[in-house]
DNA sequence: AAAATAGGCTAACATTTGTTAGTACAAAAA
DNA sequence: TTTTTGTACTAACAAATGTTAGCCTATTTT
């Protein structure tokens, strides 16, 4: 009976849809999160899956393959964001917003990947690497001829653009802090804080 | 000739009066803020200073101390700073406003430290690791009592105190990507453009 | 000039790391 | 039922890492 129970064939799938391959990304990302790509080490994901360090390659090809895996997520989504933001007939200031809320939903609601994507990605390999690179670039500079543009139509106050995105994105960086504090208020409720703090510096008055 | 010229007994001090100890400590910071701490080498270091790895040790005690040294040095430099702002006699929005001038400062003139503060801090060990925890807990807490203020004294508008200090403090860490950009305004402008979206952010229109 | 010190070097170490090979068994397919 | 497949395990490896020991020489002190 004792026996019985100690045996652990594979992975526990329960009931859900979840793939055994899916767990390990998702309990990664958790560790990516909360050592660093580096520090985080294949033993000790495979603790948390439950396994040995050894099972993992059944499911996944390297680490790196993991990284890969959680920062392209990540990209890929901001990308077809972007893309829907852009043919879009919002007027630049609500293109922002829009783009401003989908960035701090992420970091409520999708906390390690777009984490460890936005901290760890240097860790990536090439290919990868350059083309993640690219792909930030691309993205700052879309959000940027974003903002532009609505100076350009007087929607927004003259600013220096280059400066107005990278406040705005590594504002959103910030949640992390959130996240960690004890006394949260609620995810809605920080959301339309930080929208009406970076919003309103938008504006014109 | 050849063989005199190749003898390095020691590292050179050429004329300068910084210690080889301080070569070390500021090499190290480079290295950790381009490949974080746990990727960067003590080999790595060692051939960049031009020495073997093992002569480092004669200088410094351990790898983790080359971290401790870095973040600490920012981490009192910022205490200190903040003592001094508050038992000025300045207004709730000048006292931020200086604060956030310090850090702008700071992330433009001593990048690599501040950045690797800020960034690899969770690699120190204790009991340095909780030491370093609580002093950056106390300093946004403090941050935020000004802000508070602030708002109390009807000098900033009525927002919500802790979503303003997470996106201020974060927003700074923006300047990583203006070091890495090729089109650069000065370090004065950007300077001026931070201050203006911040600081404009909390003013009472 | 002699002695002491500082600080370089080589060699080696114990760990930790990512990863592979080979084996065994449970579930699924035949 | 038999076969095949998926997936776990143990054992092991090569490479990389932080660090120490011991030596040797240039510089400094006496």
């Amino acid at each position: 009976m004792l026996a019985y129970f100690c045996f652990m064939g594979r992975i526990k799938t329960t009931n859900s849809q979840v793939t055994r391959r899916e767990i390990i990304i998702e309990k990664a990302a958790i560790l990516f999160k909360e050592k660093g790509f580096k520090a985080a080490s294949m033993r000790e994901i495979a603790d948390v899956v439950g396994v040995e360090a050894a099972s993992l390659y059944n499911h996944i090809k390297s680490k790196n393959e993991l990284l890969n895996i959680i920062c392209f997520d990540v990209a890929n989504r901001y990308t077809q964001k972007m893309e829907e933001v852009e043919s879009s007939k919002l007027s630049s200031l609500a293109k922002i917003e829009n783009l401003l809320r989908f960035h701090i939903d992420g970091m409520i609601n999708h906390f390690e990947e777009v984490y460890v994507s936005d901290r760890e990605w240097k860790h990536l390999d090439n290919p990868y690497l350059s083309n993640m690179q690219n792909q930030r670039r691309t993205y700052r500079k879309r959000f940027a001829a974003i903002i532009e543009e609505g100076v350009k139509k007087k929607e927004i106050k003259k600013i220096d653009v280059a400066t107005a995105v990278l406040i705005m994105l590594h504002a959103i960086g910030g949640i992390e802090s959130w996240h960690r504090s004890t006394q949260k208020i609620t995810g809605a409720a920080l959301e339309e804080n930080m929208i009406s703090f970076l919003i309103d510096g938008l504006k014109k008055i």
